[in-house]
DNA sequence: AAATCCGCCAACCGCAAGTGC
DNA sequence: TGCACTTGCGGTTGGCGGATT
């Protein structure tokens, strides 16, 4: 399954296209262990037939923890018109100050939306006031961008023009700090990034980053119940079965449960694996898709 | 119910910028 | 300084699913 452009190069034996379910496992788990400092050492260490461009892809725009789904609000869609009349298609700009979205998104969202909104907008305005062009206005209120974010980058951008001088870089947006306020809704917004992939595995010794994620509720996981309470189990760091009052169950959740223990049992000892994994070294690195990897062996299963 | 249309968005590409040697 | 390599950015594509005919 291809999207986009043929390939410019051969890349051969590499997978292409919409990812699964296995491959984002096996990314997310390289990542909140390993980190990403290198892209392109990446995928062999972490097991994937894929290039790193496209991981980082994947883990920038979808994967990564940080990132907040779902519909714009109606703030953050003024935001992004706003930001976009000052700085046009800035995208990672723009993106650097709407915290938990993407370039991505926001781009895809003006050209889908918010283009053909402004555009409406602007020929309204045109016809109810000719010849008089709109000025930006930063008197918004419930903007998701401070007014002292927004006021720098109308300064940065009238310094800019003042100097007359395009080809100067306008300085860096993520200078300023961005409102991010974590809570729950953003972070149960991870959970709901995951859902349909796969979620976040917490392994015990997973690093400070993922730390956060150890803390969010778990929600109602409609795909593949056994990966979840696999990852349930796993991120209890618990030798023990889930924690089930088998008294207040019925007979058929009963056997249910009984093959689900015996099911964690199969897969505990085949992640056992986790345990002993070493740093990547060289470019062999733990998750290689050889025979007996864990993680491959439970998506062939 | 089937066929077609259309919008959405994930993932691709090429190129630019950054970094290290 | 120049080169090679990596990462980041913005434009574009096309598969998928919902809406419409």
């Amino acid at each position: 399954m291809g999207r986009g452009r043929a390939p410019c190069c051969a890349k051969v034996g590499l997978n292409r296209g919409s990812w699964t379910p296995e491959e984002d496992f096996r990314l997310i788990t390289y990542i909140q262990k390993y980190g990403h400092a290198n892209w392109r050492a990446l995928p062999k260490q972490a097991g994937l037939l894929r290039c790193g461009k496209s991981c980082r892809l994947r883990w920038i725009n979808y994967l990564c923890p940080d990132i907040k789904r779902g519909n714009f609000t109606k703030e953050e869609e003024e935001t992004v018109i706003r930001l976009h009349k000052l700085l046009g298609n800035k995208w990672s700009k723009i993106a650097s100050c709407l915290p938990g979205r993407t370039d991505n998104e926001i781009k895809n969202v003006w050209n889908t939306h918010l283009k053909k909104k402004v555009a409406k907008k602007d020929a309204n305005e045109t016809k109810k006031k000719p010849g008089e062009t709109q000025k930006p206005s930063s008197s918004t209120t419930t903007d998701s961008v401070s007014d002292n974010q927004m006021s720098k980058i109308e300064a940065e951008q009238s310094d800019d023009h003042s100097s007359n001088n395009p080809s100067e870089p306008i300085s860096d947006l993520t200078s300023v700090p961005p409102p991010i306020e974590p809570n729950m809704a953003v972070k149960n917004s991870i959970w709901e990034m995951n859902m349909d992939t796969i979620p976040m595995i917490l392994s015990p010794n997973c690093s400070s980053s993922s730390e956060v994620i150890q803390t969010l509720e778990i929600p109602e996981f409609t795909m593949e119940p056994e990966i979840w309470d696999m990852l349930e189990h796993l991120s209890s760091g618990s030798d023990e079965s889930c924690n089930i009052d088998q008294d207040v169950l019925n007979p058929e959740t009963e056997r249910e449960l009984n093959k689900r223990d015996d099911w964690l049992e199969k897969l505990e000892r085949e992640l056992g694996l986790w345990e002993t994994i070493e740093e990547p070294q060289g470019v062999m690195g733990p998750f290689h898709g050889v025979e007996g990897d864990p993680i491959s062996t439970y998506f062939e299963n």
